[in-house]
RNA sequence: GGCAGGUUGCCCGAGCGGCCAAUGGGAACGGACUGUAAAUCCGUCGGUGUAUACCUUCGAAGGUUCGAAUCCUUCACCUGCCA
């Protein structure tokens, strides 16, 4: 594998560099020859979600330059806690890592590649740390943090008022030690991740240096917002999860065809594969008729596509044209229109039973969260059956609304479509 | 261990015996305008076929009272000061 030179130029330029130590030194790491490199992915939830994305393409962009990648699973650091702004996280049981430990490390596998001469390697802090005894680490590794230094850390410093643990303060101590580990037993010398991890990210470099003396380096992403500053993430239902179960590639691709004009340009730059001219050329279209959405849409097949693979993403396209197409849903073939629906989220009734009214069906397919919600939708005239508005809360659709003999659309406002399958 | 303060709905935060399903802000949701965008404006935001009603909720469990998120007791957790 040959290695790119103009790797960090296009880090650069896709604004993927957020913090850094000596860039300099690094880029001419960089060009030298395969480095290997770590990035690591504590297991707080049965998947990841877009802000690990991040990490994940910058990892195969490193990958795809002749670098060689070292994918981490927090198997112990998980058990602790990286500290947060938002307080004291509750502890999870071992069972309960152990089972996120293997989801994530299968999430991540399909993104690198564990052939050839810089090929993947996978590794569980947990292998190294869990028989650890106490005194080797706080002589071995404790003694190269002051105190002092890891007070003046932002997070820490956010949290002295509201309280911190021992446990979650001495996070930095794991993670570092992480790195030290790599770098002596792999010859690892670069770690990136999310810019929250920066001050993980230098105790790291800077344990290296004291303990070895050794010359190591890290970069820090950038944190994904909406153009407001505040976090993405929080669309109905919570996070963006990668993993299909948590959230379907339907509303995945959603929420990338939904995202903002003034993003397009930065989220292509960091999620596409696409070369610099190709997005740039995407990003001149897309400001000349922002309407035609092309950049949303480049982004959300791109990105569903890198995720969740072509065919579910032809579906989800598919879905989202016959769901927002015309408006005239009859005229849609019952296959077509119910793999839509499959896809947007459906549910099934019983044909033999009457028909729930409305309210009933807007509860059922999850579109509201209880009858007063539904019915509260309804009167908002927020409720359609078929692409018609519900005036009438109690109104049971009757077996002429059936497209196709067996299908129901549900929409709640603009873009929330459920499907019901009489049958 | 002692003293003081705190624990309220998705989040932040008022309330400190009845007028409290609980002020306000944010998030979220719906409508209007659009382009399945942003901004803006309007509305909604515990549950119940809608009710001067009932049920669940103000850290947990008891108690006082005609009546408690509000008072008392115990417990748990958090913060500060003192030991």
């Amino acid at each position: 594998m040959s290695i790119d030179p103009t790797l960090l130029d296009d880090l650069e330029w896709r604004g993927l560099i957020a913090h850094s130590t000596d860039l300099d030194a690094l880029r001419e790491a960089l060009t030298e020859g395969s480095v290997r490199f770590y990035v690591g992915f504590d297991p707080t939830a049965p998947s990841l979600h877009m802000g690990n994305l991040v990490q994940i393409v910058t990892a195969r962009r490193l990958q795809d330059a002749g670098h060689t990648p070292y994918a981490l699973v927090g198997g112990a650091t998980g058990m602790i806690g990286d500290p947060r702004d938002s307080g004291e996280r509750t502890l999870n049981t071992l069972d309960t890592v152990k089972d996120w430990v293997e989801r994530v490390r299968r999430q991540i596998e399909p993104f690198l590649s564990f052939e050839g001469d810089n090929a993947a390697t996978m590794v569980n802090n947990y292998d190294w740390t869990a028989s650890l005894s106490t005194i080797d680490f706080l002589r071995d590794i404790g003694k190269h943090f002051p105190v002092n230094r890891m007070l003046a850390r932002d997070v820490v410093k956010s949290r002295l008022e509201a309280g911190i643990s021992y446990t979650e303060f001495s996070y930095v101590l794991l993670q570092s030690m992480d790195f030290l580990n790599l770098y002596r037993d792999h010859g690892v010398t670069l770690q990136f991740g999310g810019s929250d991890q920066w001050g993980n990210l230098t105790g790291g470099v800077e344990l290296i240096r004291r303990a070895d003396g050794g010359k190591a380096h890290a970069f820090a992403t950038p944190l994904v917002t909406k153009s407001d500053g505040t976090k993405y993430g929080k669309t109905e239902g919570g996070a963006l999860w990668l993993d299909p179960e948590m959230m379907s590639p339907y509303a995945f691709y959603q929420f990338w065809l939904n995202v903002e004009d003034e993003k397009v340009g930065e989220l292509l730059r960091i999620f596409s594969f696409q070369s610099r001219a190709e997005i740039e050329e995407i990003e001149a279209q897309h400001a000349e008729k922002p309407f035609l959405r092309v950049g949303q849409r480049a982004l959300a097949e791109q990105v569903t596509t890198l995720v969740h693979g072509a065919e579910e993403t032809a579906q989800a396209i598919a879905a989202a044209e016959a769901l927002f197409g015309g408006g005239d849903l009859t005229g849609l073939s019952t296959a077509t229109l119910g793999a839509a629906l499959r896809e947007a989220g459906s549910t099934t009734v019983d044909g033999d039973e009457p028909l729930p009214s409305v309210v009933d069906l807007l509860v059922l397919s999850g579109l509201a969260k209880s009858k007063g919600d539904a019915r509260r939708t309804v009167s908002e005239g927020g409720a359609y059956l078929n692409n018609a508005r519900v005036e009438d809360p109690d109104q049971v659709p009757g077996p002429d609304d059936l497209i196709g003999g067996s299908w129901l659309v549900l929409r709640r406002g603009k873009k929330n479509f459920a499907g019901v399958e009489v049958r």
